[in-house]
DNA sequence: TCACCCTCCGTTGTACACAACACGCGACTC
DNA sequence: GAGTCGCGTGTTGTGTACAACGGAGGGTGA
């Protein structure tokens, strides 16, 4: 057991993973006190918990009723991700990194697992790495307010996609998904941040289009 | 009494005001049994309120020590002033208002204000009138997500022009306000939000540059 | 005189009991 | 038979006692 604040942080964590990952699907009735059993806490702090999850749009707290996971609908999320596009392309003029190999070295470590999942795509993987990808994104920015209220948008939305891709082609998303980060390597091996998030906004866009259309 | 939303809400709105206008100095500490008892109510409401202070930064809850107010430094804050500049900006071009006599009316109504204000300038009623035009300034665009993201950050930097203004001249700033208002209101009239905009955006940078100088 | 420790006090963090509330089901009434 | 009332059950919201913790102050030994 860690102190306070890294013990709620894994719980808040580990609540949000499952809501987008939809091991919790909208709708899902949360019970206070099974969860702080299964986190071997009691219910006071894992209000807590629920309390920022509910501030940030995740669940919806209803007296005498139970704790429910909202539903998310991309029409009504379409001024998020303007804003998310915007924010994006941000990232590469606010306070940009100074590319290292590290730097490129994680990019290659993901082209790596996208063409592995290219060969044996499941949504939920896809998910995973979509997500482990845009944290990569967050740190091309050394602005510390632009990185929170990106993440925060991002979880707000990123159920949707995972919603969606029954409905859609995984094969076609996943080729999509490596040509991305194909030209995000081209761009960070030339040091150029500012393509990047160039990059980075357009794929957000035409994901919004081919969302749409679904 | 209402219901528990809303009382919650009006407990953290005061808390955050009091914080934002130095009745609460940076290092005040703050008595959750005290508070708790001003509001009516006990520990646990109030804790939440505080929890979400802290989320944003604006309080720090230390175990066994107390809840104190956090210190904040133009330096440190400089991120955060360049995201809210470039957001003031997209708030012209990201879901623009429809501009009706109303929205004419409420700046016609700042614009007296701040006429009143120049009679009689306190630092006080500046930071106040201050406040209310930046909600002001949020009505402008209909995109909810900028909306929120733009108060959270004005909220983490409102505290620095207070502490600062008294190594300024304060008739001088309250007089560049009343030219910001009256530059918004002619953009306003015109039906231009892009240039009020952008006319936000020009004042943020300048405020931070007489700031870095003070 | 200084360094160390120990105790006391006030604070936040946690656990739990109870209040407030919503919903469903059954009985009762018309 | 339909509508309505009331109660039971399960949930979140609140109040409160206690645990965990940090700091200050005084005492003690070298």
């Amino acid at each position: 057991m860690q102190d306070a604040t890294s013990n709620r942080f894994r719980v808040y964590s580990e609540l949000r993973s499952r809501i987008c990952l939809l091991d919790y699907p909208p709708g899902t009735r949360l019970s206070e006190e099974t969860l702080a059993a299964e986190f071997g806490t009691s219910r006071t702090p894992l209000r807590r918990v629920l309390a920022r999850l509910e501030d940030e749009g995740l669940v919806q707290s209803i007296h005498g009723v139970g704790t429910i996971v909202t539903d998310v609908d991309i029409e009504e999320m379409l001024h998020v991700y303007d804003l998310r596009m915007e924010l994006a392309q941000l990232a590469g003029s606010l306070s940009p990194i100074d590319i290292t190999d590290q730097t490129i070295q994680a990019v290659r470590h993901f082209h790596n697992q996208s063409e592995a999942l290219k060969r044996d795509p499941t949504a939920r993987a896809f998910a995973q790495l979509n997500m482990a990808f845009f944290h990569f994104g967050l740190t091309l920015s050394n602005n510390v307010a632009l990185r929170d209220m990106s993440e925060r948008l991002y979880y707000k939305t990123a159920r949707i996609w995972l919603k969606s891709i029954s409905k859609m082609d995984l094969a076609a998303e996943v080729d999509i998904f490596c040509r991305e980060i194909e030209e995000t390597q081209n761009a960070i091996v030339n040091g150029d941040t500012s393509a990047a998030a160039l990059i980075r906004r357009a794929h957000i866009s035409m994901c919004v289009h081919r969302l749409r259309k679904s």
